[in-house]
DNA sequence: TGACAGTCAATGCAACTGCATTTATATCGG
DNA sequence: CCGATATAAATGCAGTTGCATTGACTGTCA
């Protein structure tokens, strides 16, 4: 916990140093930049990031302000919705992953090397199971 | 990041139903407890922790006005103060333990060996350096 | 000594999160 | 088809966190 928690903290001060939104941003628009045109609905997305559901409404409701994504009514479930990335999400990813990228060179993968990164991986996968 | 956040939100899930506070209170708690009778500064518990400062001073804010600690005024720094856990802290750590065990059991522990436990203790602990 | 830079801790305000509930729609059993 | 139950998403309110600043004191150095 102790080194996640860290991890967390000199990735997310590395972000807004840079000027940039915090991780959860880039999160979210990752999933939905793969997702494609289709989009996701909330609960999907909110299932992929472990958030809670009211957690993951206000974040959609700031990238959404933030016409970083769309929101577009599902045509299937009236409840719904189909978020979307935007162009400029799609630019947001772009812009931020140098500084992302930088961050978990310089705090995470500094000193481990591919056979650690391959143990800590199955390791950390047995966890959640 | 993802498997931290995992047990994160199920620890505490695991403590709150069973009516007890946050794994943070657990946390400062254990940290005042092991300092003894001389107990620490805020300044040293938040590098314990990895708290901000201001949240380090709320917390202990907290912890206060719920008597689990004791601020005494520092003898050799008029700026500062001592924390110390009083009785009644201790006893919530005592009844905080077989909650928290349990849910790092279930949880955490469970499908690791003690092979797995050192090797991933070995692989974090080189993160951080 | 006494200006000045540095450290310890608290705090006002804005943003975010947690909790409970609400609104709207879907699904299911009879 | 209807009522009951379940699911999707939003929201009001209280509590917490982040940010910037402040107040109080310490240590340094001319």
């Amino acid at each position: 916990m102790r080194v996640s928690q860290y991890l967390l903290i000199r990735v997310e001060a590395d972000l807004k140093s840079a000027g940039l939104p915090p991780l959860s941003w880039y999160d979210a628009l990752l999933e939905l930049k793969r997702a494609g045109s289709k989009g996701l609905r909330p609960f999907q997305l909110q299932r992929e990031m472990l958030l809670a559901q009211y957690n993951l409404s206000r974040l959609v409701e700031r990238l959404v302000k933030a016409s970083y994504v769309e929101r577009l009514p599902s045509e299937v479930d009236g409840r719904g919705q189909i978020l979307r990335i935007t162009r400029s999400g799609r630019d947001l990813l772009r812009r931020m992953w140098p500084a992302y990228e930088a961050a978990i060179q310089e705090h995470f993968a500094n000193g481990l090397d591919s056979r650690d990164f391959r143990e800590l991986s199955r390791l950390l996968s047995k966890i959640r199971r």
